[in-house]
DNA sequence: ATTGAGAGTTTTTTT
DNA sequence: AACTCTCAAT
């Protein structure tokens, strides 16, 4: 039996507070570090440890790494007890292949990842006969998928009055939903809304999980959108047994729907709510903690919560420039392998963190040449490749013959004489009669609607299908093999000569080794249900491997929830941090910088910061601007560097702040803002005068005196007519002013 | 129907 | 810079 003692010892008052609760909603504000996850395990073992069945117990979180650790980490704790823990995506995912008739799908459901959504959207859209010339399938489909997650079905979708966009997912709304029901298919975002319906709607449901799941435990609850909060919410009605985790500072998925005001009110929804705060990190140093608070004390909507450590005071955070990209990926990896030569570190103690993915390239090459292991997290990469998806279409069809979708990838892959016009004619008799694809190819033989020269291909593919159909029940791994070669896949690619089927051969491989994987977690084949959940839910971040000694290079989204003694942040340039698309809405911008603070709060023992004098970018070289976030860090107590000063350095525009050197005294970090208006004021002397057009000149230091301290960086026209770019320091990023009526100040040194 | 060249566009983040 | 998509030629 369990000790109960064991489980409590070693919590601190806060963490035991909350480890012990047990009936009632419990809203846990942990900050970074905080020992969050123990606790939660924690106190998953001392409910069993009480007494409650452990298959009452729901635990979600958002990413199958994240459900991983956890179910681990129980599994350590209490080791054959049945708590059910998983992502609210793979939780509805269940919930829905039992009561799918209940929103007019069968249980044999395919899940469309992305990328077929789009697909599907593409051809309704083609279907609607919408000129795609005005609006982009992404900005469509970024409405339907908001719809969503705000709970707004087909039917309910209202457009504002004259917005055409608006008026038009109105139209599309409903079809795509129409097309994808009738393929038996659901999107991501189809899985939580289909189950808060389900829930809504239909109470005798909700009372039965409700009851069934007595205790839900939400990780990361300021990440949830409104169909999570409604699901949620449902399922803690009768039974109030609810306990969130999270921290509005980490919030960082609003663009997909989350919305802070879940916890943020929280204490709204559940009055008699017992709050907890975990707010002493064990995680880092007290100088990465400093910066990390300094920064997020920037945001305006947050919880007040005051991040603080016992732990030692440590190496000041490094924040360096360097001349451009490549110096930038040299230096930091020369860095690593000093550390690794001298200084007892090994390659797992790194981690390499950026906005985007497109910036990782230079610092694989750099570690490539200096021989040091590393591994690249990208979120989607293997699952998303053409081949795998190829195949796996296959596996969907055969699961699900209804999914003409799936058709259309699969039916002339590898080519098979089917093209264009056949599938029109196809697609046209399928809507005439109201049957699936499939079936309508079966139907073509021999028909007066299909020319008789394609007929026997049409043939060949049904054949085909039967034939794979009548093995659908065998173990993955055999049935990826009957596929790859009934259908002359793996014969295409083994004849190829090209370098790149070399390489697919290749990935389809490791595909069969993950059948193998699954067939041996799940003997007895008939899984192929399963095996497809798990694909298409299954992104390739799941697989990052904290024990394989690697340095790890990843997103700062993906690096949430992980921590790594040695952590660089590069790229600290305004446009990529915070992103272009961020920078004009001031939510999204607090979002850019609780981004910045998850990054930081990774770090245990070190933390560098850096940016670049210039950059290639999309194929073009642009002269950067740093981050405005890094005015808001308390560099006086931090250790600068300037790699790049043969490119003309940006001291110029802190003048105090950069030659200085650290301050004595501790300085209040909550106030770093103000140092652009002093530096601003200094450098400009004080004086305003008229200037002439002519006098500015590329790579010139100017003064707004709204937008603060900027550098031109491109110039044109001449005369009344001469413009100018200007990048600016702060938020404000790049302006373009006609001189002759701007009130541009050259910056006086 | 398939292939290849050229044009145009991109990704911010993930289930 | 790399990728995808479109369009024309075979």
């Amino acid at each position: 039996m369990l000790n109960l003692d064991k489980l409590l010892r070693d919590l601190t008052p806060a963490q035991r507070e909350a480890v012990e609760h047990v009936e009632g909603p419990l809203l846990i504000l942990a900050g970074p570090g905080s020992g969050k996850t123990r606790v939660i395990t924690h106190r998953i073992a001392h409910l069993v440890a009480q007494g409650i069945p452990a298959h009452e117990i729901l635990a979600l979180t958002f990413t199958n790494k994240a459900a991983e650790e956890m179910s681990g980490r129980v599994a350590g704790l209490i080791p054959d007890a049945k708590v059910w823990v998983g992502t609210f995506h793979r939780f509805c995912a269940r919930l829905l292949r039992r009561h799918a008739a209940q929103v007019g799908i069968a249980e044999n459901y395919t899940i469309y990842d992305t990328d077929d959504s789009r697909r599907a959207l593409r051809r309704v859209v083609e279907a609607a006969g919408v000129d795609p010339g005005h609006f982009k399938p992404e900005a469509i489909a970024a409405a339907i998928s908001w719809a969503k997650n705000n709970l707004i079905g087909p039917g309910d979708y209202q457009p504002r009055p004259g917005h055409a966009l608006g008026e038009l997912v109105q139209r599309l709304y409903p079809a795509y939903e129409r097309f994808l029901v009738s393929c038996n298919a659901v999107d991501f975002d189809d899985l939580l809304l289909h189950v808060a319906t389900i829930l809504r709607e239909n109470d005798e449901i909700r009372y039965s999980l409700d009851r069934r799941w007595r205790f839900v435990l939400i990780d990361e609850y300021q990440d949830t959108n409104l169909a999570q909060y409604a699901i949620a919410r449902a399922l803690s009605i009768d039974h109030p047994n609810l306990a969130v985790t999270g921290d509005p500072d980490q919030s960082i998925y609003g663009w997909r729907g989350a919305n802070l005001k879940n916890i943020l009110e929280f204490e709204k929804d559940y009055p008699e709510v017992r709050v907890v705060r975990l707010e002493r990190n064990y995680r880092s140093t007290k100088r990465i903690i400093e910066v990390a608070a300094a920064l997020i004390a920037h945001n305006k909507r947050r919880k007040r919560k005051d991040l603080f450590t016992e732990n030692g005071l440590g190496e000041p955070v490094r924040l360096i420039r360097y001349a451009n990209h490549r110096e930038e990926a040299r230096g930091i990896v020369q860095r690593i392998a000093e550390q690794i030569r001298d200084g007892g570190r090994r390659p797992g103690d790194f981690a390499i963190f950026y906005r985007v993915n497109a910036l990782s390239f230079d610092l694989e090459r750099a570690l490539r040449e200096e021989g040091i292991p590393f591994q690249l997290v990208h979120a989607l990469e293997f699952l998303q490749r053409k081949e795998i998806k190829d195949v796996l279409g296959y596996l969907q069809l055969l699961g699900n013959p209804r999914n003409d979708l799936a058709v259309l990838r699969v039916i002339n892959t590898p080519a098979r004489g089917i093209g264009k016009t056949t599938l029109e004619r196809l697609s046209q008799h399928a809507a005439r009669r109201g049957l699936t694809l499939l079936d309508a190819a079966r139907a073509s033989d021999q028909s007066d609607w299909l020319p008789r020269r394609s007929q026997p291909a049409v043939r060949k593919f049904v054949a085909l299908f039967d034939r794979l159909a009548k093995v659908a029940a065998a173990p993955v791994e055999e049935l990826l093999g009957h596929v790859l070669t009934e259908t002359g896949y793996q014969e295409e690619l083994e004849t190829s000569e090209r370098e790149e089927d070399v390489q697919r051969l290749a990935n389809i491989q490791q595909l069969l080794s993950i059948g193998r994987e699954f067939d041996e977690q799940y003997p007895g084949g008939r899984q192929l249900e399963a095996f497809l959940e798990l694909t298409s839910l299954a992104s390739d971040t799941d697989d990052w491997e904290s024990k394989n000694d690697r340095v790890t290079l990843m997103t700062l989204h993906g690096s949430k929830g992980l921590e790594f003694p040695v952590v660089f942040l590069i790229a600290a340039e305004d446009g990529l941090l915070p992103h272009e698309r961020s920078r004009d809405n001031p939510d999204q911008l607090e979002e850019e910088r609780r981004l910045v603070f998850v990054g930081i709060t990774r770090a245990q023992q070190e933390l560098q910061i850096s940016y670049t004098a210039s950059r290639d970018f999309r194929g073009q070289r642009k002269v950067t601007v740093p981050s405005p976030f890094l005015l808001e860090l308390p560099r006086e107590r931090m250790e600068l560097e300037d790699l790049g000063s043969s490119y003309g350095s940006w001291d110029e525009l802190y003048p105090d702040q950069w030659s200085r050197p650290p301050a004595a005294a501790p300085v209040n970090t909550g106030k770093s803002a103000a140092p652009l208006t002093t530096a601003a004021q200094m450098a400009n002397g004080g004086t305003a005068e008229s200037v002439s057009p002519e006098a500015f000149h590329q790579g010139m230091v100017v003064l707004h005196p709204q937008y603060g301290l900027g550098r031109i960086i491109a110039l044109s026209g001449s005369g009344a007519n001469r413009k100018a770019t200007v990048a600016f320091a702060s938020s404000a990023g790049q302006r373009q002013f006609v001189l002759a009526r701007s009130p541009l100040q050259p910056v006086k040194r």
